[in-house]
DNA sequence: CTGAAAGCGCTTACAG
DNA sequence: CTGAAAGCGCTTACAG
């Protein structure tokens, strides 16, 4: 391993001089510059990281916690999110799936200047901690109660209330929703949307139109039956409504003539998507695109004023939401 | 910030013996361990690994180095990738799009004990370097000439052989290929394999129905022209096979009647496809998984054996390759 | 069973 | 413009 030490011997030098003039900082004559380089250059020198952080507590990282269902669903937020930490100077370090807990242990564990926790369960005592310790962190929507934390929010609750809306405006009953069972803050928002919507509406729903993935996966005669009786379907995702999609088809059942179908989603999942399906459009990227922003800002000028900001959904027409002519 | 100093302060005792304590090493009276537990766990104390890493020099991290296509295409393999790192008490540190002399810089600043490459350009001299200065790398797939490194291969020249002598034995010719214009190594080898195909079968092939992801994305006329003169297609990706689809239908072409279809791709993202293709499985997971398993082996016991290992591919089908009765 | 001390690779205030 | 020295938070060989 070549240190700092290695190519002060060879530039002929005290480390000192080295580290300036590696991390461009003070004045050196121009030619003790040129031997430097030359030495590092020679040596393939590389500052060690783990000295540089020790030694400044400056880590130049930043953490992301995301739950793997964000891999899968939105692969362009991670993307995003990545890339706006580069275009930063900052490094990227991708943890999936880790709770509050375990997040602040690696907080605590001084490997990252600051974190964007995507979805947290409310952990009110842990979020204490870290507010208390004054970690820089951003939380990526969540069921978090507390308001005294940077936050970006998308509003999922509208989401699922704008599409019901559209739905029922448009005089569709037995509304079908697609949901997943895993315990995400995401699923509960958008069905709370869905709900109010049909409150507002004084339009009764019924708990067996809401189709969770395992049904879709079964596909069962139960499943069928009740795709019959319904005439709009509204997904939380790309991935089940592809699921339903390719159920509908098998049964010839078309879209929007016999089904109007809306679907939570963004472009780049639901382009391919054929007949093409009216959108929530989910500003993902923008959300993290801003969370990336508000970390690095509070990480490089101890900013602490607290940001909360809310994304919200809007509906993108596309066709596949048809007016019955009349109510059921 | 809380030191070991204030956890031995805390319990009064030395740092060493909080050392030893917090890290399981020698054995201590059941009253100073109870003493330190308690004031490690009364200060939210978490070892820094800063120190740690610098002291020891075993960083406990394994750096993945990924084109975004994967994340897009293949979330399922970043996922189990990451998975398996956690399952071998490592931690997981992502970075996009990095080349490969960006990662030796990575390298050689002391981030991770080792790390995966998936899909380099063959840098020579890079390469070269790595193999010296014996860091743990497994390169998984990319385009490396040189033998003595770990390297985990898909066979996608078998992927794109295998898929074009099915359509070619099902009697088809002027097999539509879909690829992708982007330079890494497996959509060369992909068309490889379609090539050497033809060739061992004396079919003549025709570079304009090999079709990147722009023509697709226009949907012009001609290709619309060429999809009447198609009656086979292979795509490289769930992708691009949706984005033809969704051509297809709107053209109210029927797979498998009026075109047979091959896609590469895993059961993840091609299950929720309609009609139901036939595939050739690319076996990701099972790469990563090996990947993961032969990096943190070397690094745990130091064994430096070079270890090359292919995975071959695999045609699934389902139903979307039909006969044609008449060679054309 | 426990502690004092050295040292991992850096940066930076200070002195010249 | 340059260098000697302190010290960041740890672990571990050594001594007792």
């Amino acid at each position: 391993m070549v240190t700092i030490r290695d190519v002060a011997r060879e530039a002929g030098v005290s480390i000192a001089t080295v580290s300036r003039i590696l991390n461009n900082k003070g004045s050196h004559s121009d030619a003790v510059v040129k031997k430097v380089l030359n030495a590092a250059e020679k040596l393939n020198y590389a500052i060690n990281v783990n000295g540089k952080r020790l030694k400044t507590g400056i880590k130049n990282t930043i953490g992301i916690i995301l739950p793997e269902y964000f891999l899968y669903t939105y692969p362009n937020m991670l993307a995003t999110l990545i890339n706006e930490i580069y275009a930063r100077s900052f490094y990227p370090e991708l943890n999936l799936n880790l709770n509050l807990d375990q997040c602040f242990h690696l907080l605590r564990s001084g490997r990252y200047d600051g974190v964007i926790v995507v979805e947290p369960e409310n952990q009110e005592r842990i979020i204490h901690n870290i507010i208390k310790e004054e970690y820089h962190t951003v939380f990526l929507g969540g069921d978090i109660s507390r308001e005294d934390i940077n936050f970006v929010e998308i509003d999922y609750f509208q989401a699922g209330y704008l599409a019901a809306k559209r739905l029922i405006k448009a005089n569709h009953s037995n509304i079908m929703f697609l949901t997943d069972n895993r315990p995400l803050n995401i699923f509960a928002e958008i069905k709370r949307g869905y709900l109010f919507a049909h409150d507002e509406y004084g339009i009764q729903y019924y708990e067996e139109f809401i189709i969770d993935r395992s049904q879709l996966e079964e596909s069962s005669e139960d499943l069928k039956e009740k795709i019959d009786r319904t005439t709009a379907v509204f997904s939380i995702d790309h991935k089940l409504s592809q699921l339903l999609i390719k159920i509908l088809l098998k049964l010839n059942k078309k879209i929007p003539e016999d089904l109007s179908f809306i679907t939570c989603g963004d472009d780049f999942n639901t382009e391919t998507i054929f007949p093409e399906l009216t959108t929530v459009i989910i500003p993902v990227e923008q959300a993290v695109s801003l969370a990336a922003e508000m970390l690095t800002r509070e990480i490089l000028t101890g900013d602490r004023i607290i940001k909360r900001v809310k994304l919200m959904a809007q509906i993108k027409e596309k066709g596949s939401v048809l007016k019955r002519l009349t109510k059921k």
